[in-house]
DNA sequence: GCACACTTCGCACAAAGGTGGTATTGCGGG
DNA sequence: CCCGCAATACCACCTTTGTGCGAAGTGTGC
């Protein structure tokens, strides 16, 4: 059986290039067509689409709420962005809301088509420069900052501890020294960062 | 002129079949070929690859080690890995080591030739599972946890502040209320959220 | 050998945090 | 109108944390 497919657009020219393009794949289904959150989300059970692709520039609900609601009324929907913003708010906002794909506005019917079938099949399609972004917000993902040079190796043990939220005789007894040690450990570490608490600690060490 | 690509893989097998595929195209150019990270290394500068083709399982100095300090000697190297590793925990050391593409070895010939050329024009090529699991997990990223609807709005302003490290009495000062009436706010929100202490609050709310 | 860094341990005290109550006020829903 | 929730506030008590000061054993490097 075909994948159901629902395109909401709000460019009529764009929107009609692509439902005309995607219908004509017999492998898709085209069972949607909007050019407004409201309305997508109000249809979308009843339409029961597998894969949404989805603009974000949208009157009234944007793209990226639409997304959001999508995924809480159906889970099993399939999000797939579409989108001239490529900014890296706009990338990351609509991922952590849910969408699984991200394409630019440049792909050809053809490349929307095969990115339609490839997240169906489980994968993640993203534009070339999408991708590189997505990895390049990993590098800098837990990217423990500069000062944990500082620390000694029993100190960054502690530290991972303290990050844990375990208290001083917690740490002493699952490192196995007295808790007077992991005082001095907690104390010399936190004359190297330059704090004087646990949470500025962890918020010097990963920041966010 | 061609992309100069060199390939590390210690199965002999699968290297020279993935040298010969690579060597056929006439937009790339074979520059190094080796089985163990240490001699990819010392050759590095001299070889100067646009781009390498990285195993993770390597004898002496494995994959991912080897990833990180070929970005430490030559940080325009591109490493794209491909490997049988499919654990999360592959994936991301690799890609944090400085990776920007991931191949999982089912990939055939044609696919690793043109992972290739979109790693060295901007892109991150990555097989449709990883890239899935990359999206997974951003999702999980500052995704506040559900109980977050639990709190009241005061008792959400209170754990933002707390988050930020703040005391009890500077708390008070920035919400313009008394030290005690923090500290209510602080015991109902340690209440709701099954926690008893500033660390395991936020590591509940905001999770890693 | 000596200096230096790391790890370990101790004691004491003050500051901050967590917990047990109790109480008042204001506001919205049944 | 009354109930319950949210927000405010206070007191008392105990625990945990942070810090000042001292010290001993180990290992590394000059």
């Amino acid at each position: 059986m075909p994948i159901r497919v629902s395109v909401v657009e709000d460019d009529a020219i764009l929107g009609e290039a692509m439902t005309d393009a995607l219908g004509d794949d017999p492998a898709l289904e085209v069972v949607g067509r909007h050019t407004d959150g409201g309305s997508f989300l109000r249809l979308l059970e009843a339409e029961a689409p597998d894969v949404v692709l989805m603009d974000i520039n949208l009157p009234g609900i944007n793209g990226i709420e639409a997304v959001r609601r999508a995924k809480a009324l159906r889970p099993a929907t399939q999000l797939l962005m579409c989108t001239v913003q490529d900014d890296d708010d706009s990338l990351f906002e609509a991922l952590c809301a849910g969408a699984t794909g991200y394409l630019v506005k440049d792909a050809d019917p053809a490349q929307v088509v095969s990115a339609v079938k490839e997240l169906h099949a489980g994968g993640s399609p993203m534009s070339p420069g999408i991708a590189r972004r997505v990895i390049a917000f990993l590098h800098r993902q837990r990217a423990p900052s500069a000062e944990i040079m500082l620390l000694t190796g029993r100190e960054r043990e502690v530290l991972e501890q303290l990050a844990q939220g375990y208290r001083y005789k917690e740490i002493a007894h699952r490192l196995g020294v007295s808790m007077d040690t992991v005082r001095t450990h907690v104390r010399n570490l936190y004359d190297k960062l330059q704090v004087s608490s646990r949470t500025d600690a962890l918020n010097k060490l990963y920041p966010r």
